[in-house]
DNA sequence: AAAATAAATTTACTGTCTGAAGTAAATAAT
DNA sequence: ATTATTTACTTCAGACAGTAAATTTATTTT
């Protein structure tokens, strides 16, 4: 832990509202208040009469639930900024959220950095921090001390106190079992079934959920990203490793144990290349940076060996510059990321997949349209063909998507019935 | 259509009540009549006393309830069985199933023979028939001329009129949209995207349900066999093809737009063997009936073909007798079943996998431990590994299947809210 | 026969939501 | 300017599902 990057934010991010916008008529049972907190949230400014409309509940319902929710200070009536006034009849009033009514903390947990932010009700970053790690494996007390760390810093440039946060959200590579708030396994512990969310809860006094990286990334593109406006996709990560995360019905799936989605440990080659796993023919073993630079040596001279990063680099590099064993690597590697694909869909059959990773890939993706690719390793019945998006992150995805798991218990919190 | 061969069931099953099993407390919301009668099927027969500590409401609660539902004749009060009188206190009331306060008809469409069963509302089979039939594919209203046909021969035997059916499930092979009951494609029908469920339901007045072959032996699995004391299993089936089902939580999973699941197609090699989607790399294509029937020339003499069933018997008789090239390719076989295994593992995580097929396959399974291979497969840190069931099937699972498919539907019906 | 115990029922009450009637605030027509 | 029309919002009685506690019922133990 030596440098530290940290920035003070006070800005929102163009799109009103956050949170996924779900379609009318939710099917489950969420109370009411939820339902309505949701709908506010999700759309930035509502009227009561279009919530009403939405939702189809009864407009006495919105009212008293908006009076409540005005009540507890988690929503206000706000001038509706952009109302047509060639409508007649009383004019609607819109609702808003009251960003400031609760804060929570979102963590990342990396090999090389951690990342975290702070936000408010609807997900505004306020602050944010970056501290870079080293120590590749250590014992829980030591990355215990590294989120304190994160999360006095963070309150530090915020300005607030610790008592002001309503909930923490940390994602850590590896093996999560987010309803335990257990850590099986992780590249960053020497131990194993690290129960990490108890002992936070315990050292901070406030609520801490864990999930793992490929949840976690799933959960920015339903909160903040393409993911907002669709009830069902699924995410595929490539990276140092292969992750995917699944929504459906607007939720996380998390498999039937809380664990599973373990993509990039598939088999596609019986007896195939040899995977960090120990195991052979892993889909991660063909697609995952770590597979590409085992291969980069017929690219490039590596003498000197640099970073995970910079080999990367270099190899996106001399592909780009026509080196033509750059470039057959990264086709090969193309080649399973489609085959992941059309997996996904053979599978899961959702309306869409985003393909979330660094910006390094894309570059050597631009002339491959994936979802035709994919498309045609898919049964031909399968009428709909499914939607491929790239969609390349800066650093704070993580973080953000963290701040979503904390955001949503919290709001389950404050919504929560007969307060 | 030529020969038929008829039953008359009327015997029970040996193991009490029906239907999933559901543990204490189920978290969704359902309404509290549905989750009382169904733990009342599932359990054969209970005291209300028990009903209550076993799906954690008050006493009030079930004692209106269990009103309601001897009212509309749906359950009713018995002499339990096997009641030990040692207890001192008020002695509780066995509450039960009234098994003909309603039935139902189950079928499953197949290309060599049609079957179906008409069962009453604890699943009991009452009567059953099978029709075989021949045509490959053939235009809807065909196929509506068998069905009517199975359900009148059923009515027929079982000494009942169609208005006393409350509901029909069907089972056909192919792409099934459940929530629509359209059949997208099939090998039975020489069209596509065929509204099937709304025109049987405008044939006979009765609500009818459709669903495709894997769902509907999963179903089975769920309603009566092993999938019953399991929230979260997967089945997977192999025969002329692969398909496979899931449940998690009590429910079938159908994946985000309904269809999906189509392990069958999912790619295991790239540019591997050619299956008969025109894709390569099918799992099928190594795995399922054909596949294995395409290499069985090196082992048989095939101048004269058979039947795909004989063919299939051929080899495995010749596997059993020492043949090497039949044990060779039932070997390579069950590699790739094994890949299946630990994919699914990897993706869903289930705490069991029931292989459903034909006895033949088993035959030549017998030395190998499914699940302990599989778990060599996957990430050695998935902790719990999972269990593997081979389950082999009469020709009337399906038919059960499709059963479950109506009683489910039927339950939802008479148990729903204020009726 | 009385005490103890457990099951089932009754009763009063709570919280959530709806539907209908009423109020408020604007525009359009006269 | 006045009235009608339209739409948004509020109020309130009541349906409904469920609970908790007191009561009744049926049995065993003492």
């Amino acid at each position: 832990m030596s440098e530290s990057k940290s920035t003070l934010y006070d800005v929102g991010d163009g799109m009103a509202g956050c949170g996924p916008i779900f379609p009318e008529g939710g099917f489950e049972k969420n109370s009411l208040r939820k339902q309505v907190f949701e709908h506010v949230r999700g759309n930035g400014s509502v009227a009561r009469s279009d919530i009403a409309r939405a939702l189809s509940i009864s407009a006495g319902s919105v009212t008293g639930i908006a009076a409540e929710l005005i009540a507890a200070g988690l929503i206000q009536e706000i001038e509706d900024p952009d109302r047509e006034i060639t409508v007649r009849g009383r004019p609607p009033v819109a609702l808003a959220i009251v960003p400031d009514s609760f804060h929570v903390i979102g963590i990342h947990l990396a090999n090389e950095r951690h990342s975290a932010i702070l936000t408010d009700s609807i997900g505004t970053v306020l602050a944010e921090t970056t501290h870079s790690a080293c120590a590749p494996k250590r014992p829980v007390s030591d990355l215990i001390d590294e989120i304190i760390l994160l999360v006095t810093d963070l309150l530090k440039i915020a300005g607030m106190a610790l008592n002001q946060i309503s909930a923490i959200g940390i994602g850590i590579a590896g093996l999560v079992d987010h309803t335990t708030g257990t850590v099986a396994w992780s590249p960053l512990l020497s131990e194993a079934n690290v129960k990490l969310a108890g002992t936070i809860e315990a050292r901070t006094g406030t609520p801490v959920f864990i999930d793992n990286d490929a949840n976690i990334v799933t959960l920015a593109e339903l909160w903040f990203g393409c993911g907002r406006t669709n009830s069902n996709f699924a995410v595929m990560t490539v990276e140092h490793g292969v992750g995917m995360g699944l929504v459906l019905n607007n939720r996380l799936f998390r498999g039937a144990r809380g664990m599973g989605l373990e993509l990039g440990h598939t088999k596609v080659q019986i007896g195939g290349a040899l995977c960090r796993c120990g195991q052979r023919g892993c889909l991660e073993a063909y697609l995952a940076d770590y597979a590409l630079i085992k291969e980069a040596a017929s690219a490039l001279d590596l003498t000197a060996i640099g970073t995970e990063k910079n080999t990367m680099e270099r190899l996106s590099a001399a592909s780009k510059s026509g080196d033509p064993a750059a470039q057959a690597i990264f086709k090969n590697a193309a080649k399973y990321l489609i085959l992941g694909l059309a997996n996904i869909v053979q599978l899961f059959d959702p309306g869409l997949i985003i393909v979330s990773g660094g910006h390094i890939r894309y570059d050597n993706l631009d002339n491959i349209d994936l979802g035709a690719e994919a498309h045609k390793l898919t049964l031909n019945s399968n009428i709909n063909a499914c939607e491929v998006a790239l969609h390349a992150w800066d650093g704070l995805v993580w973080a953000r998507g963290a701040s979503a798991l904390a955001l949503s218990a919290a709001t389950d919190y404050f919504t929560r019935e007969s307060r």
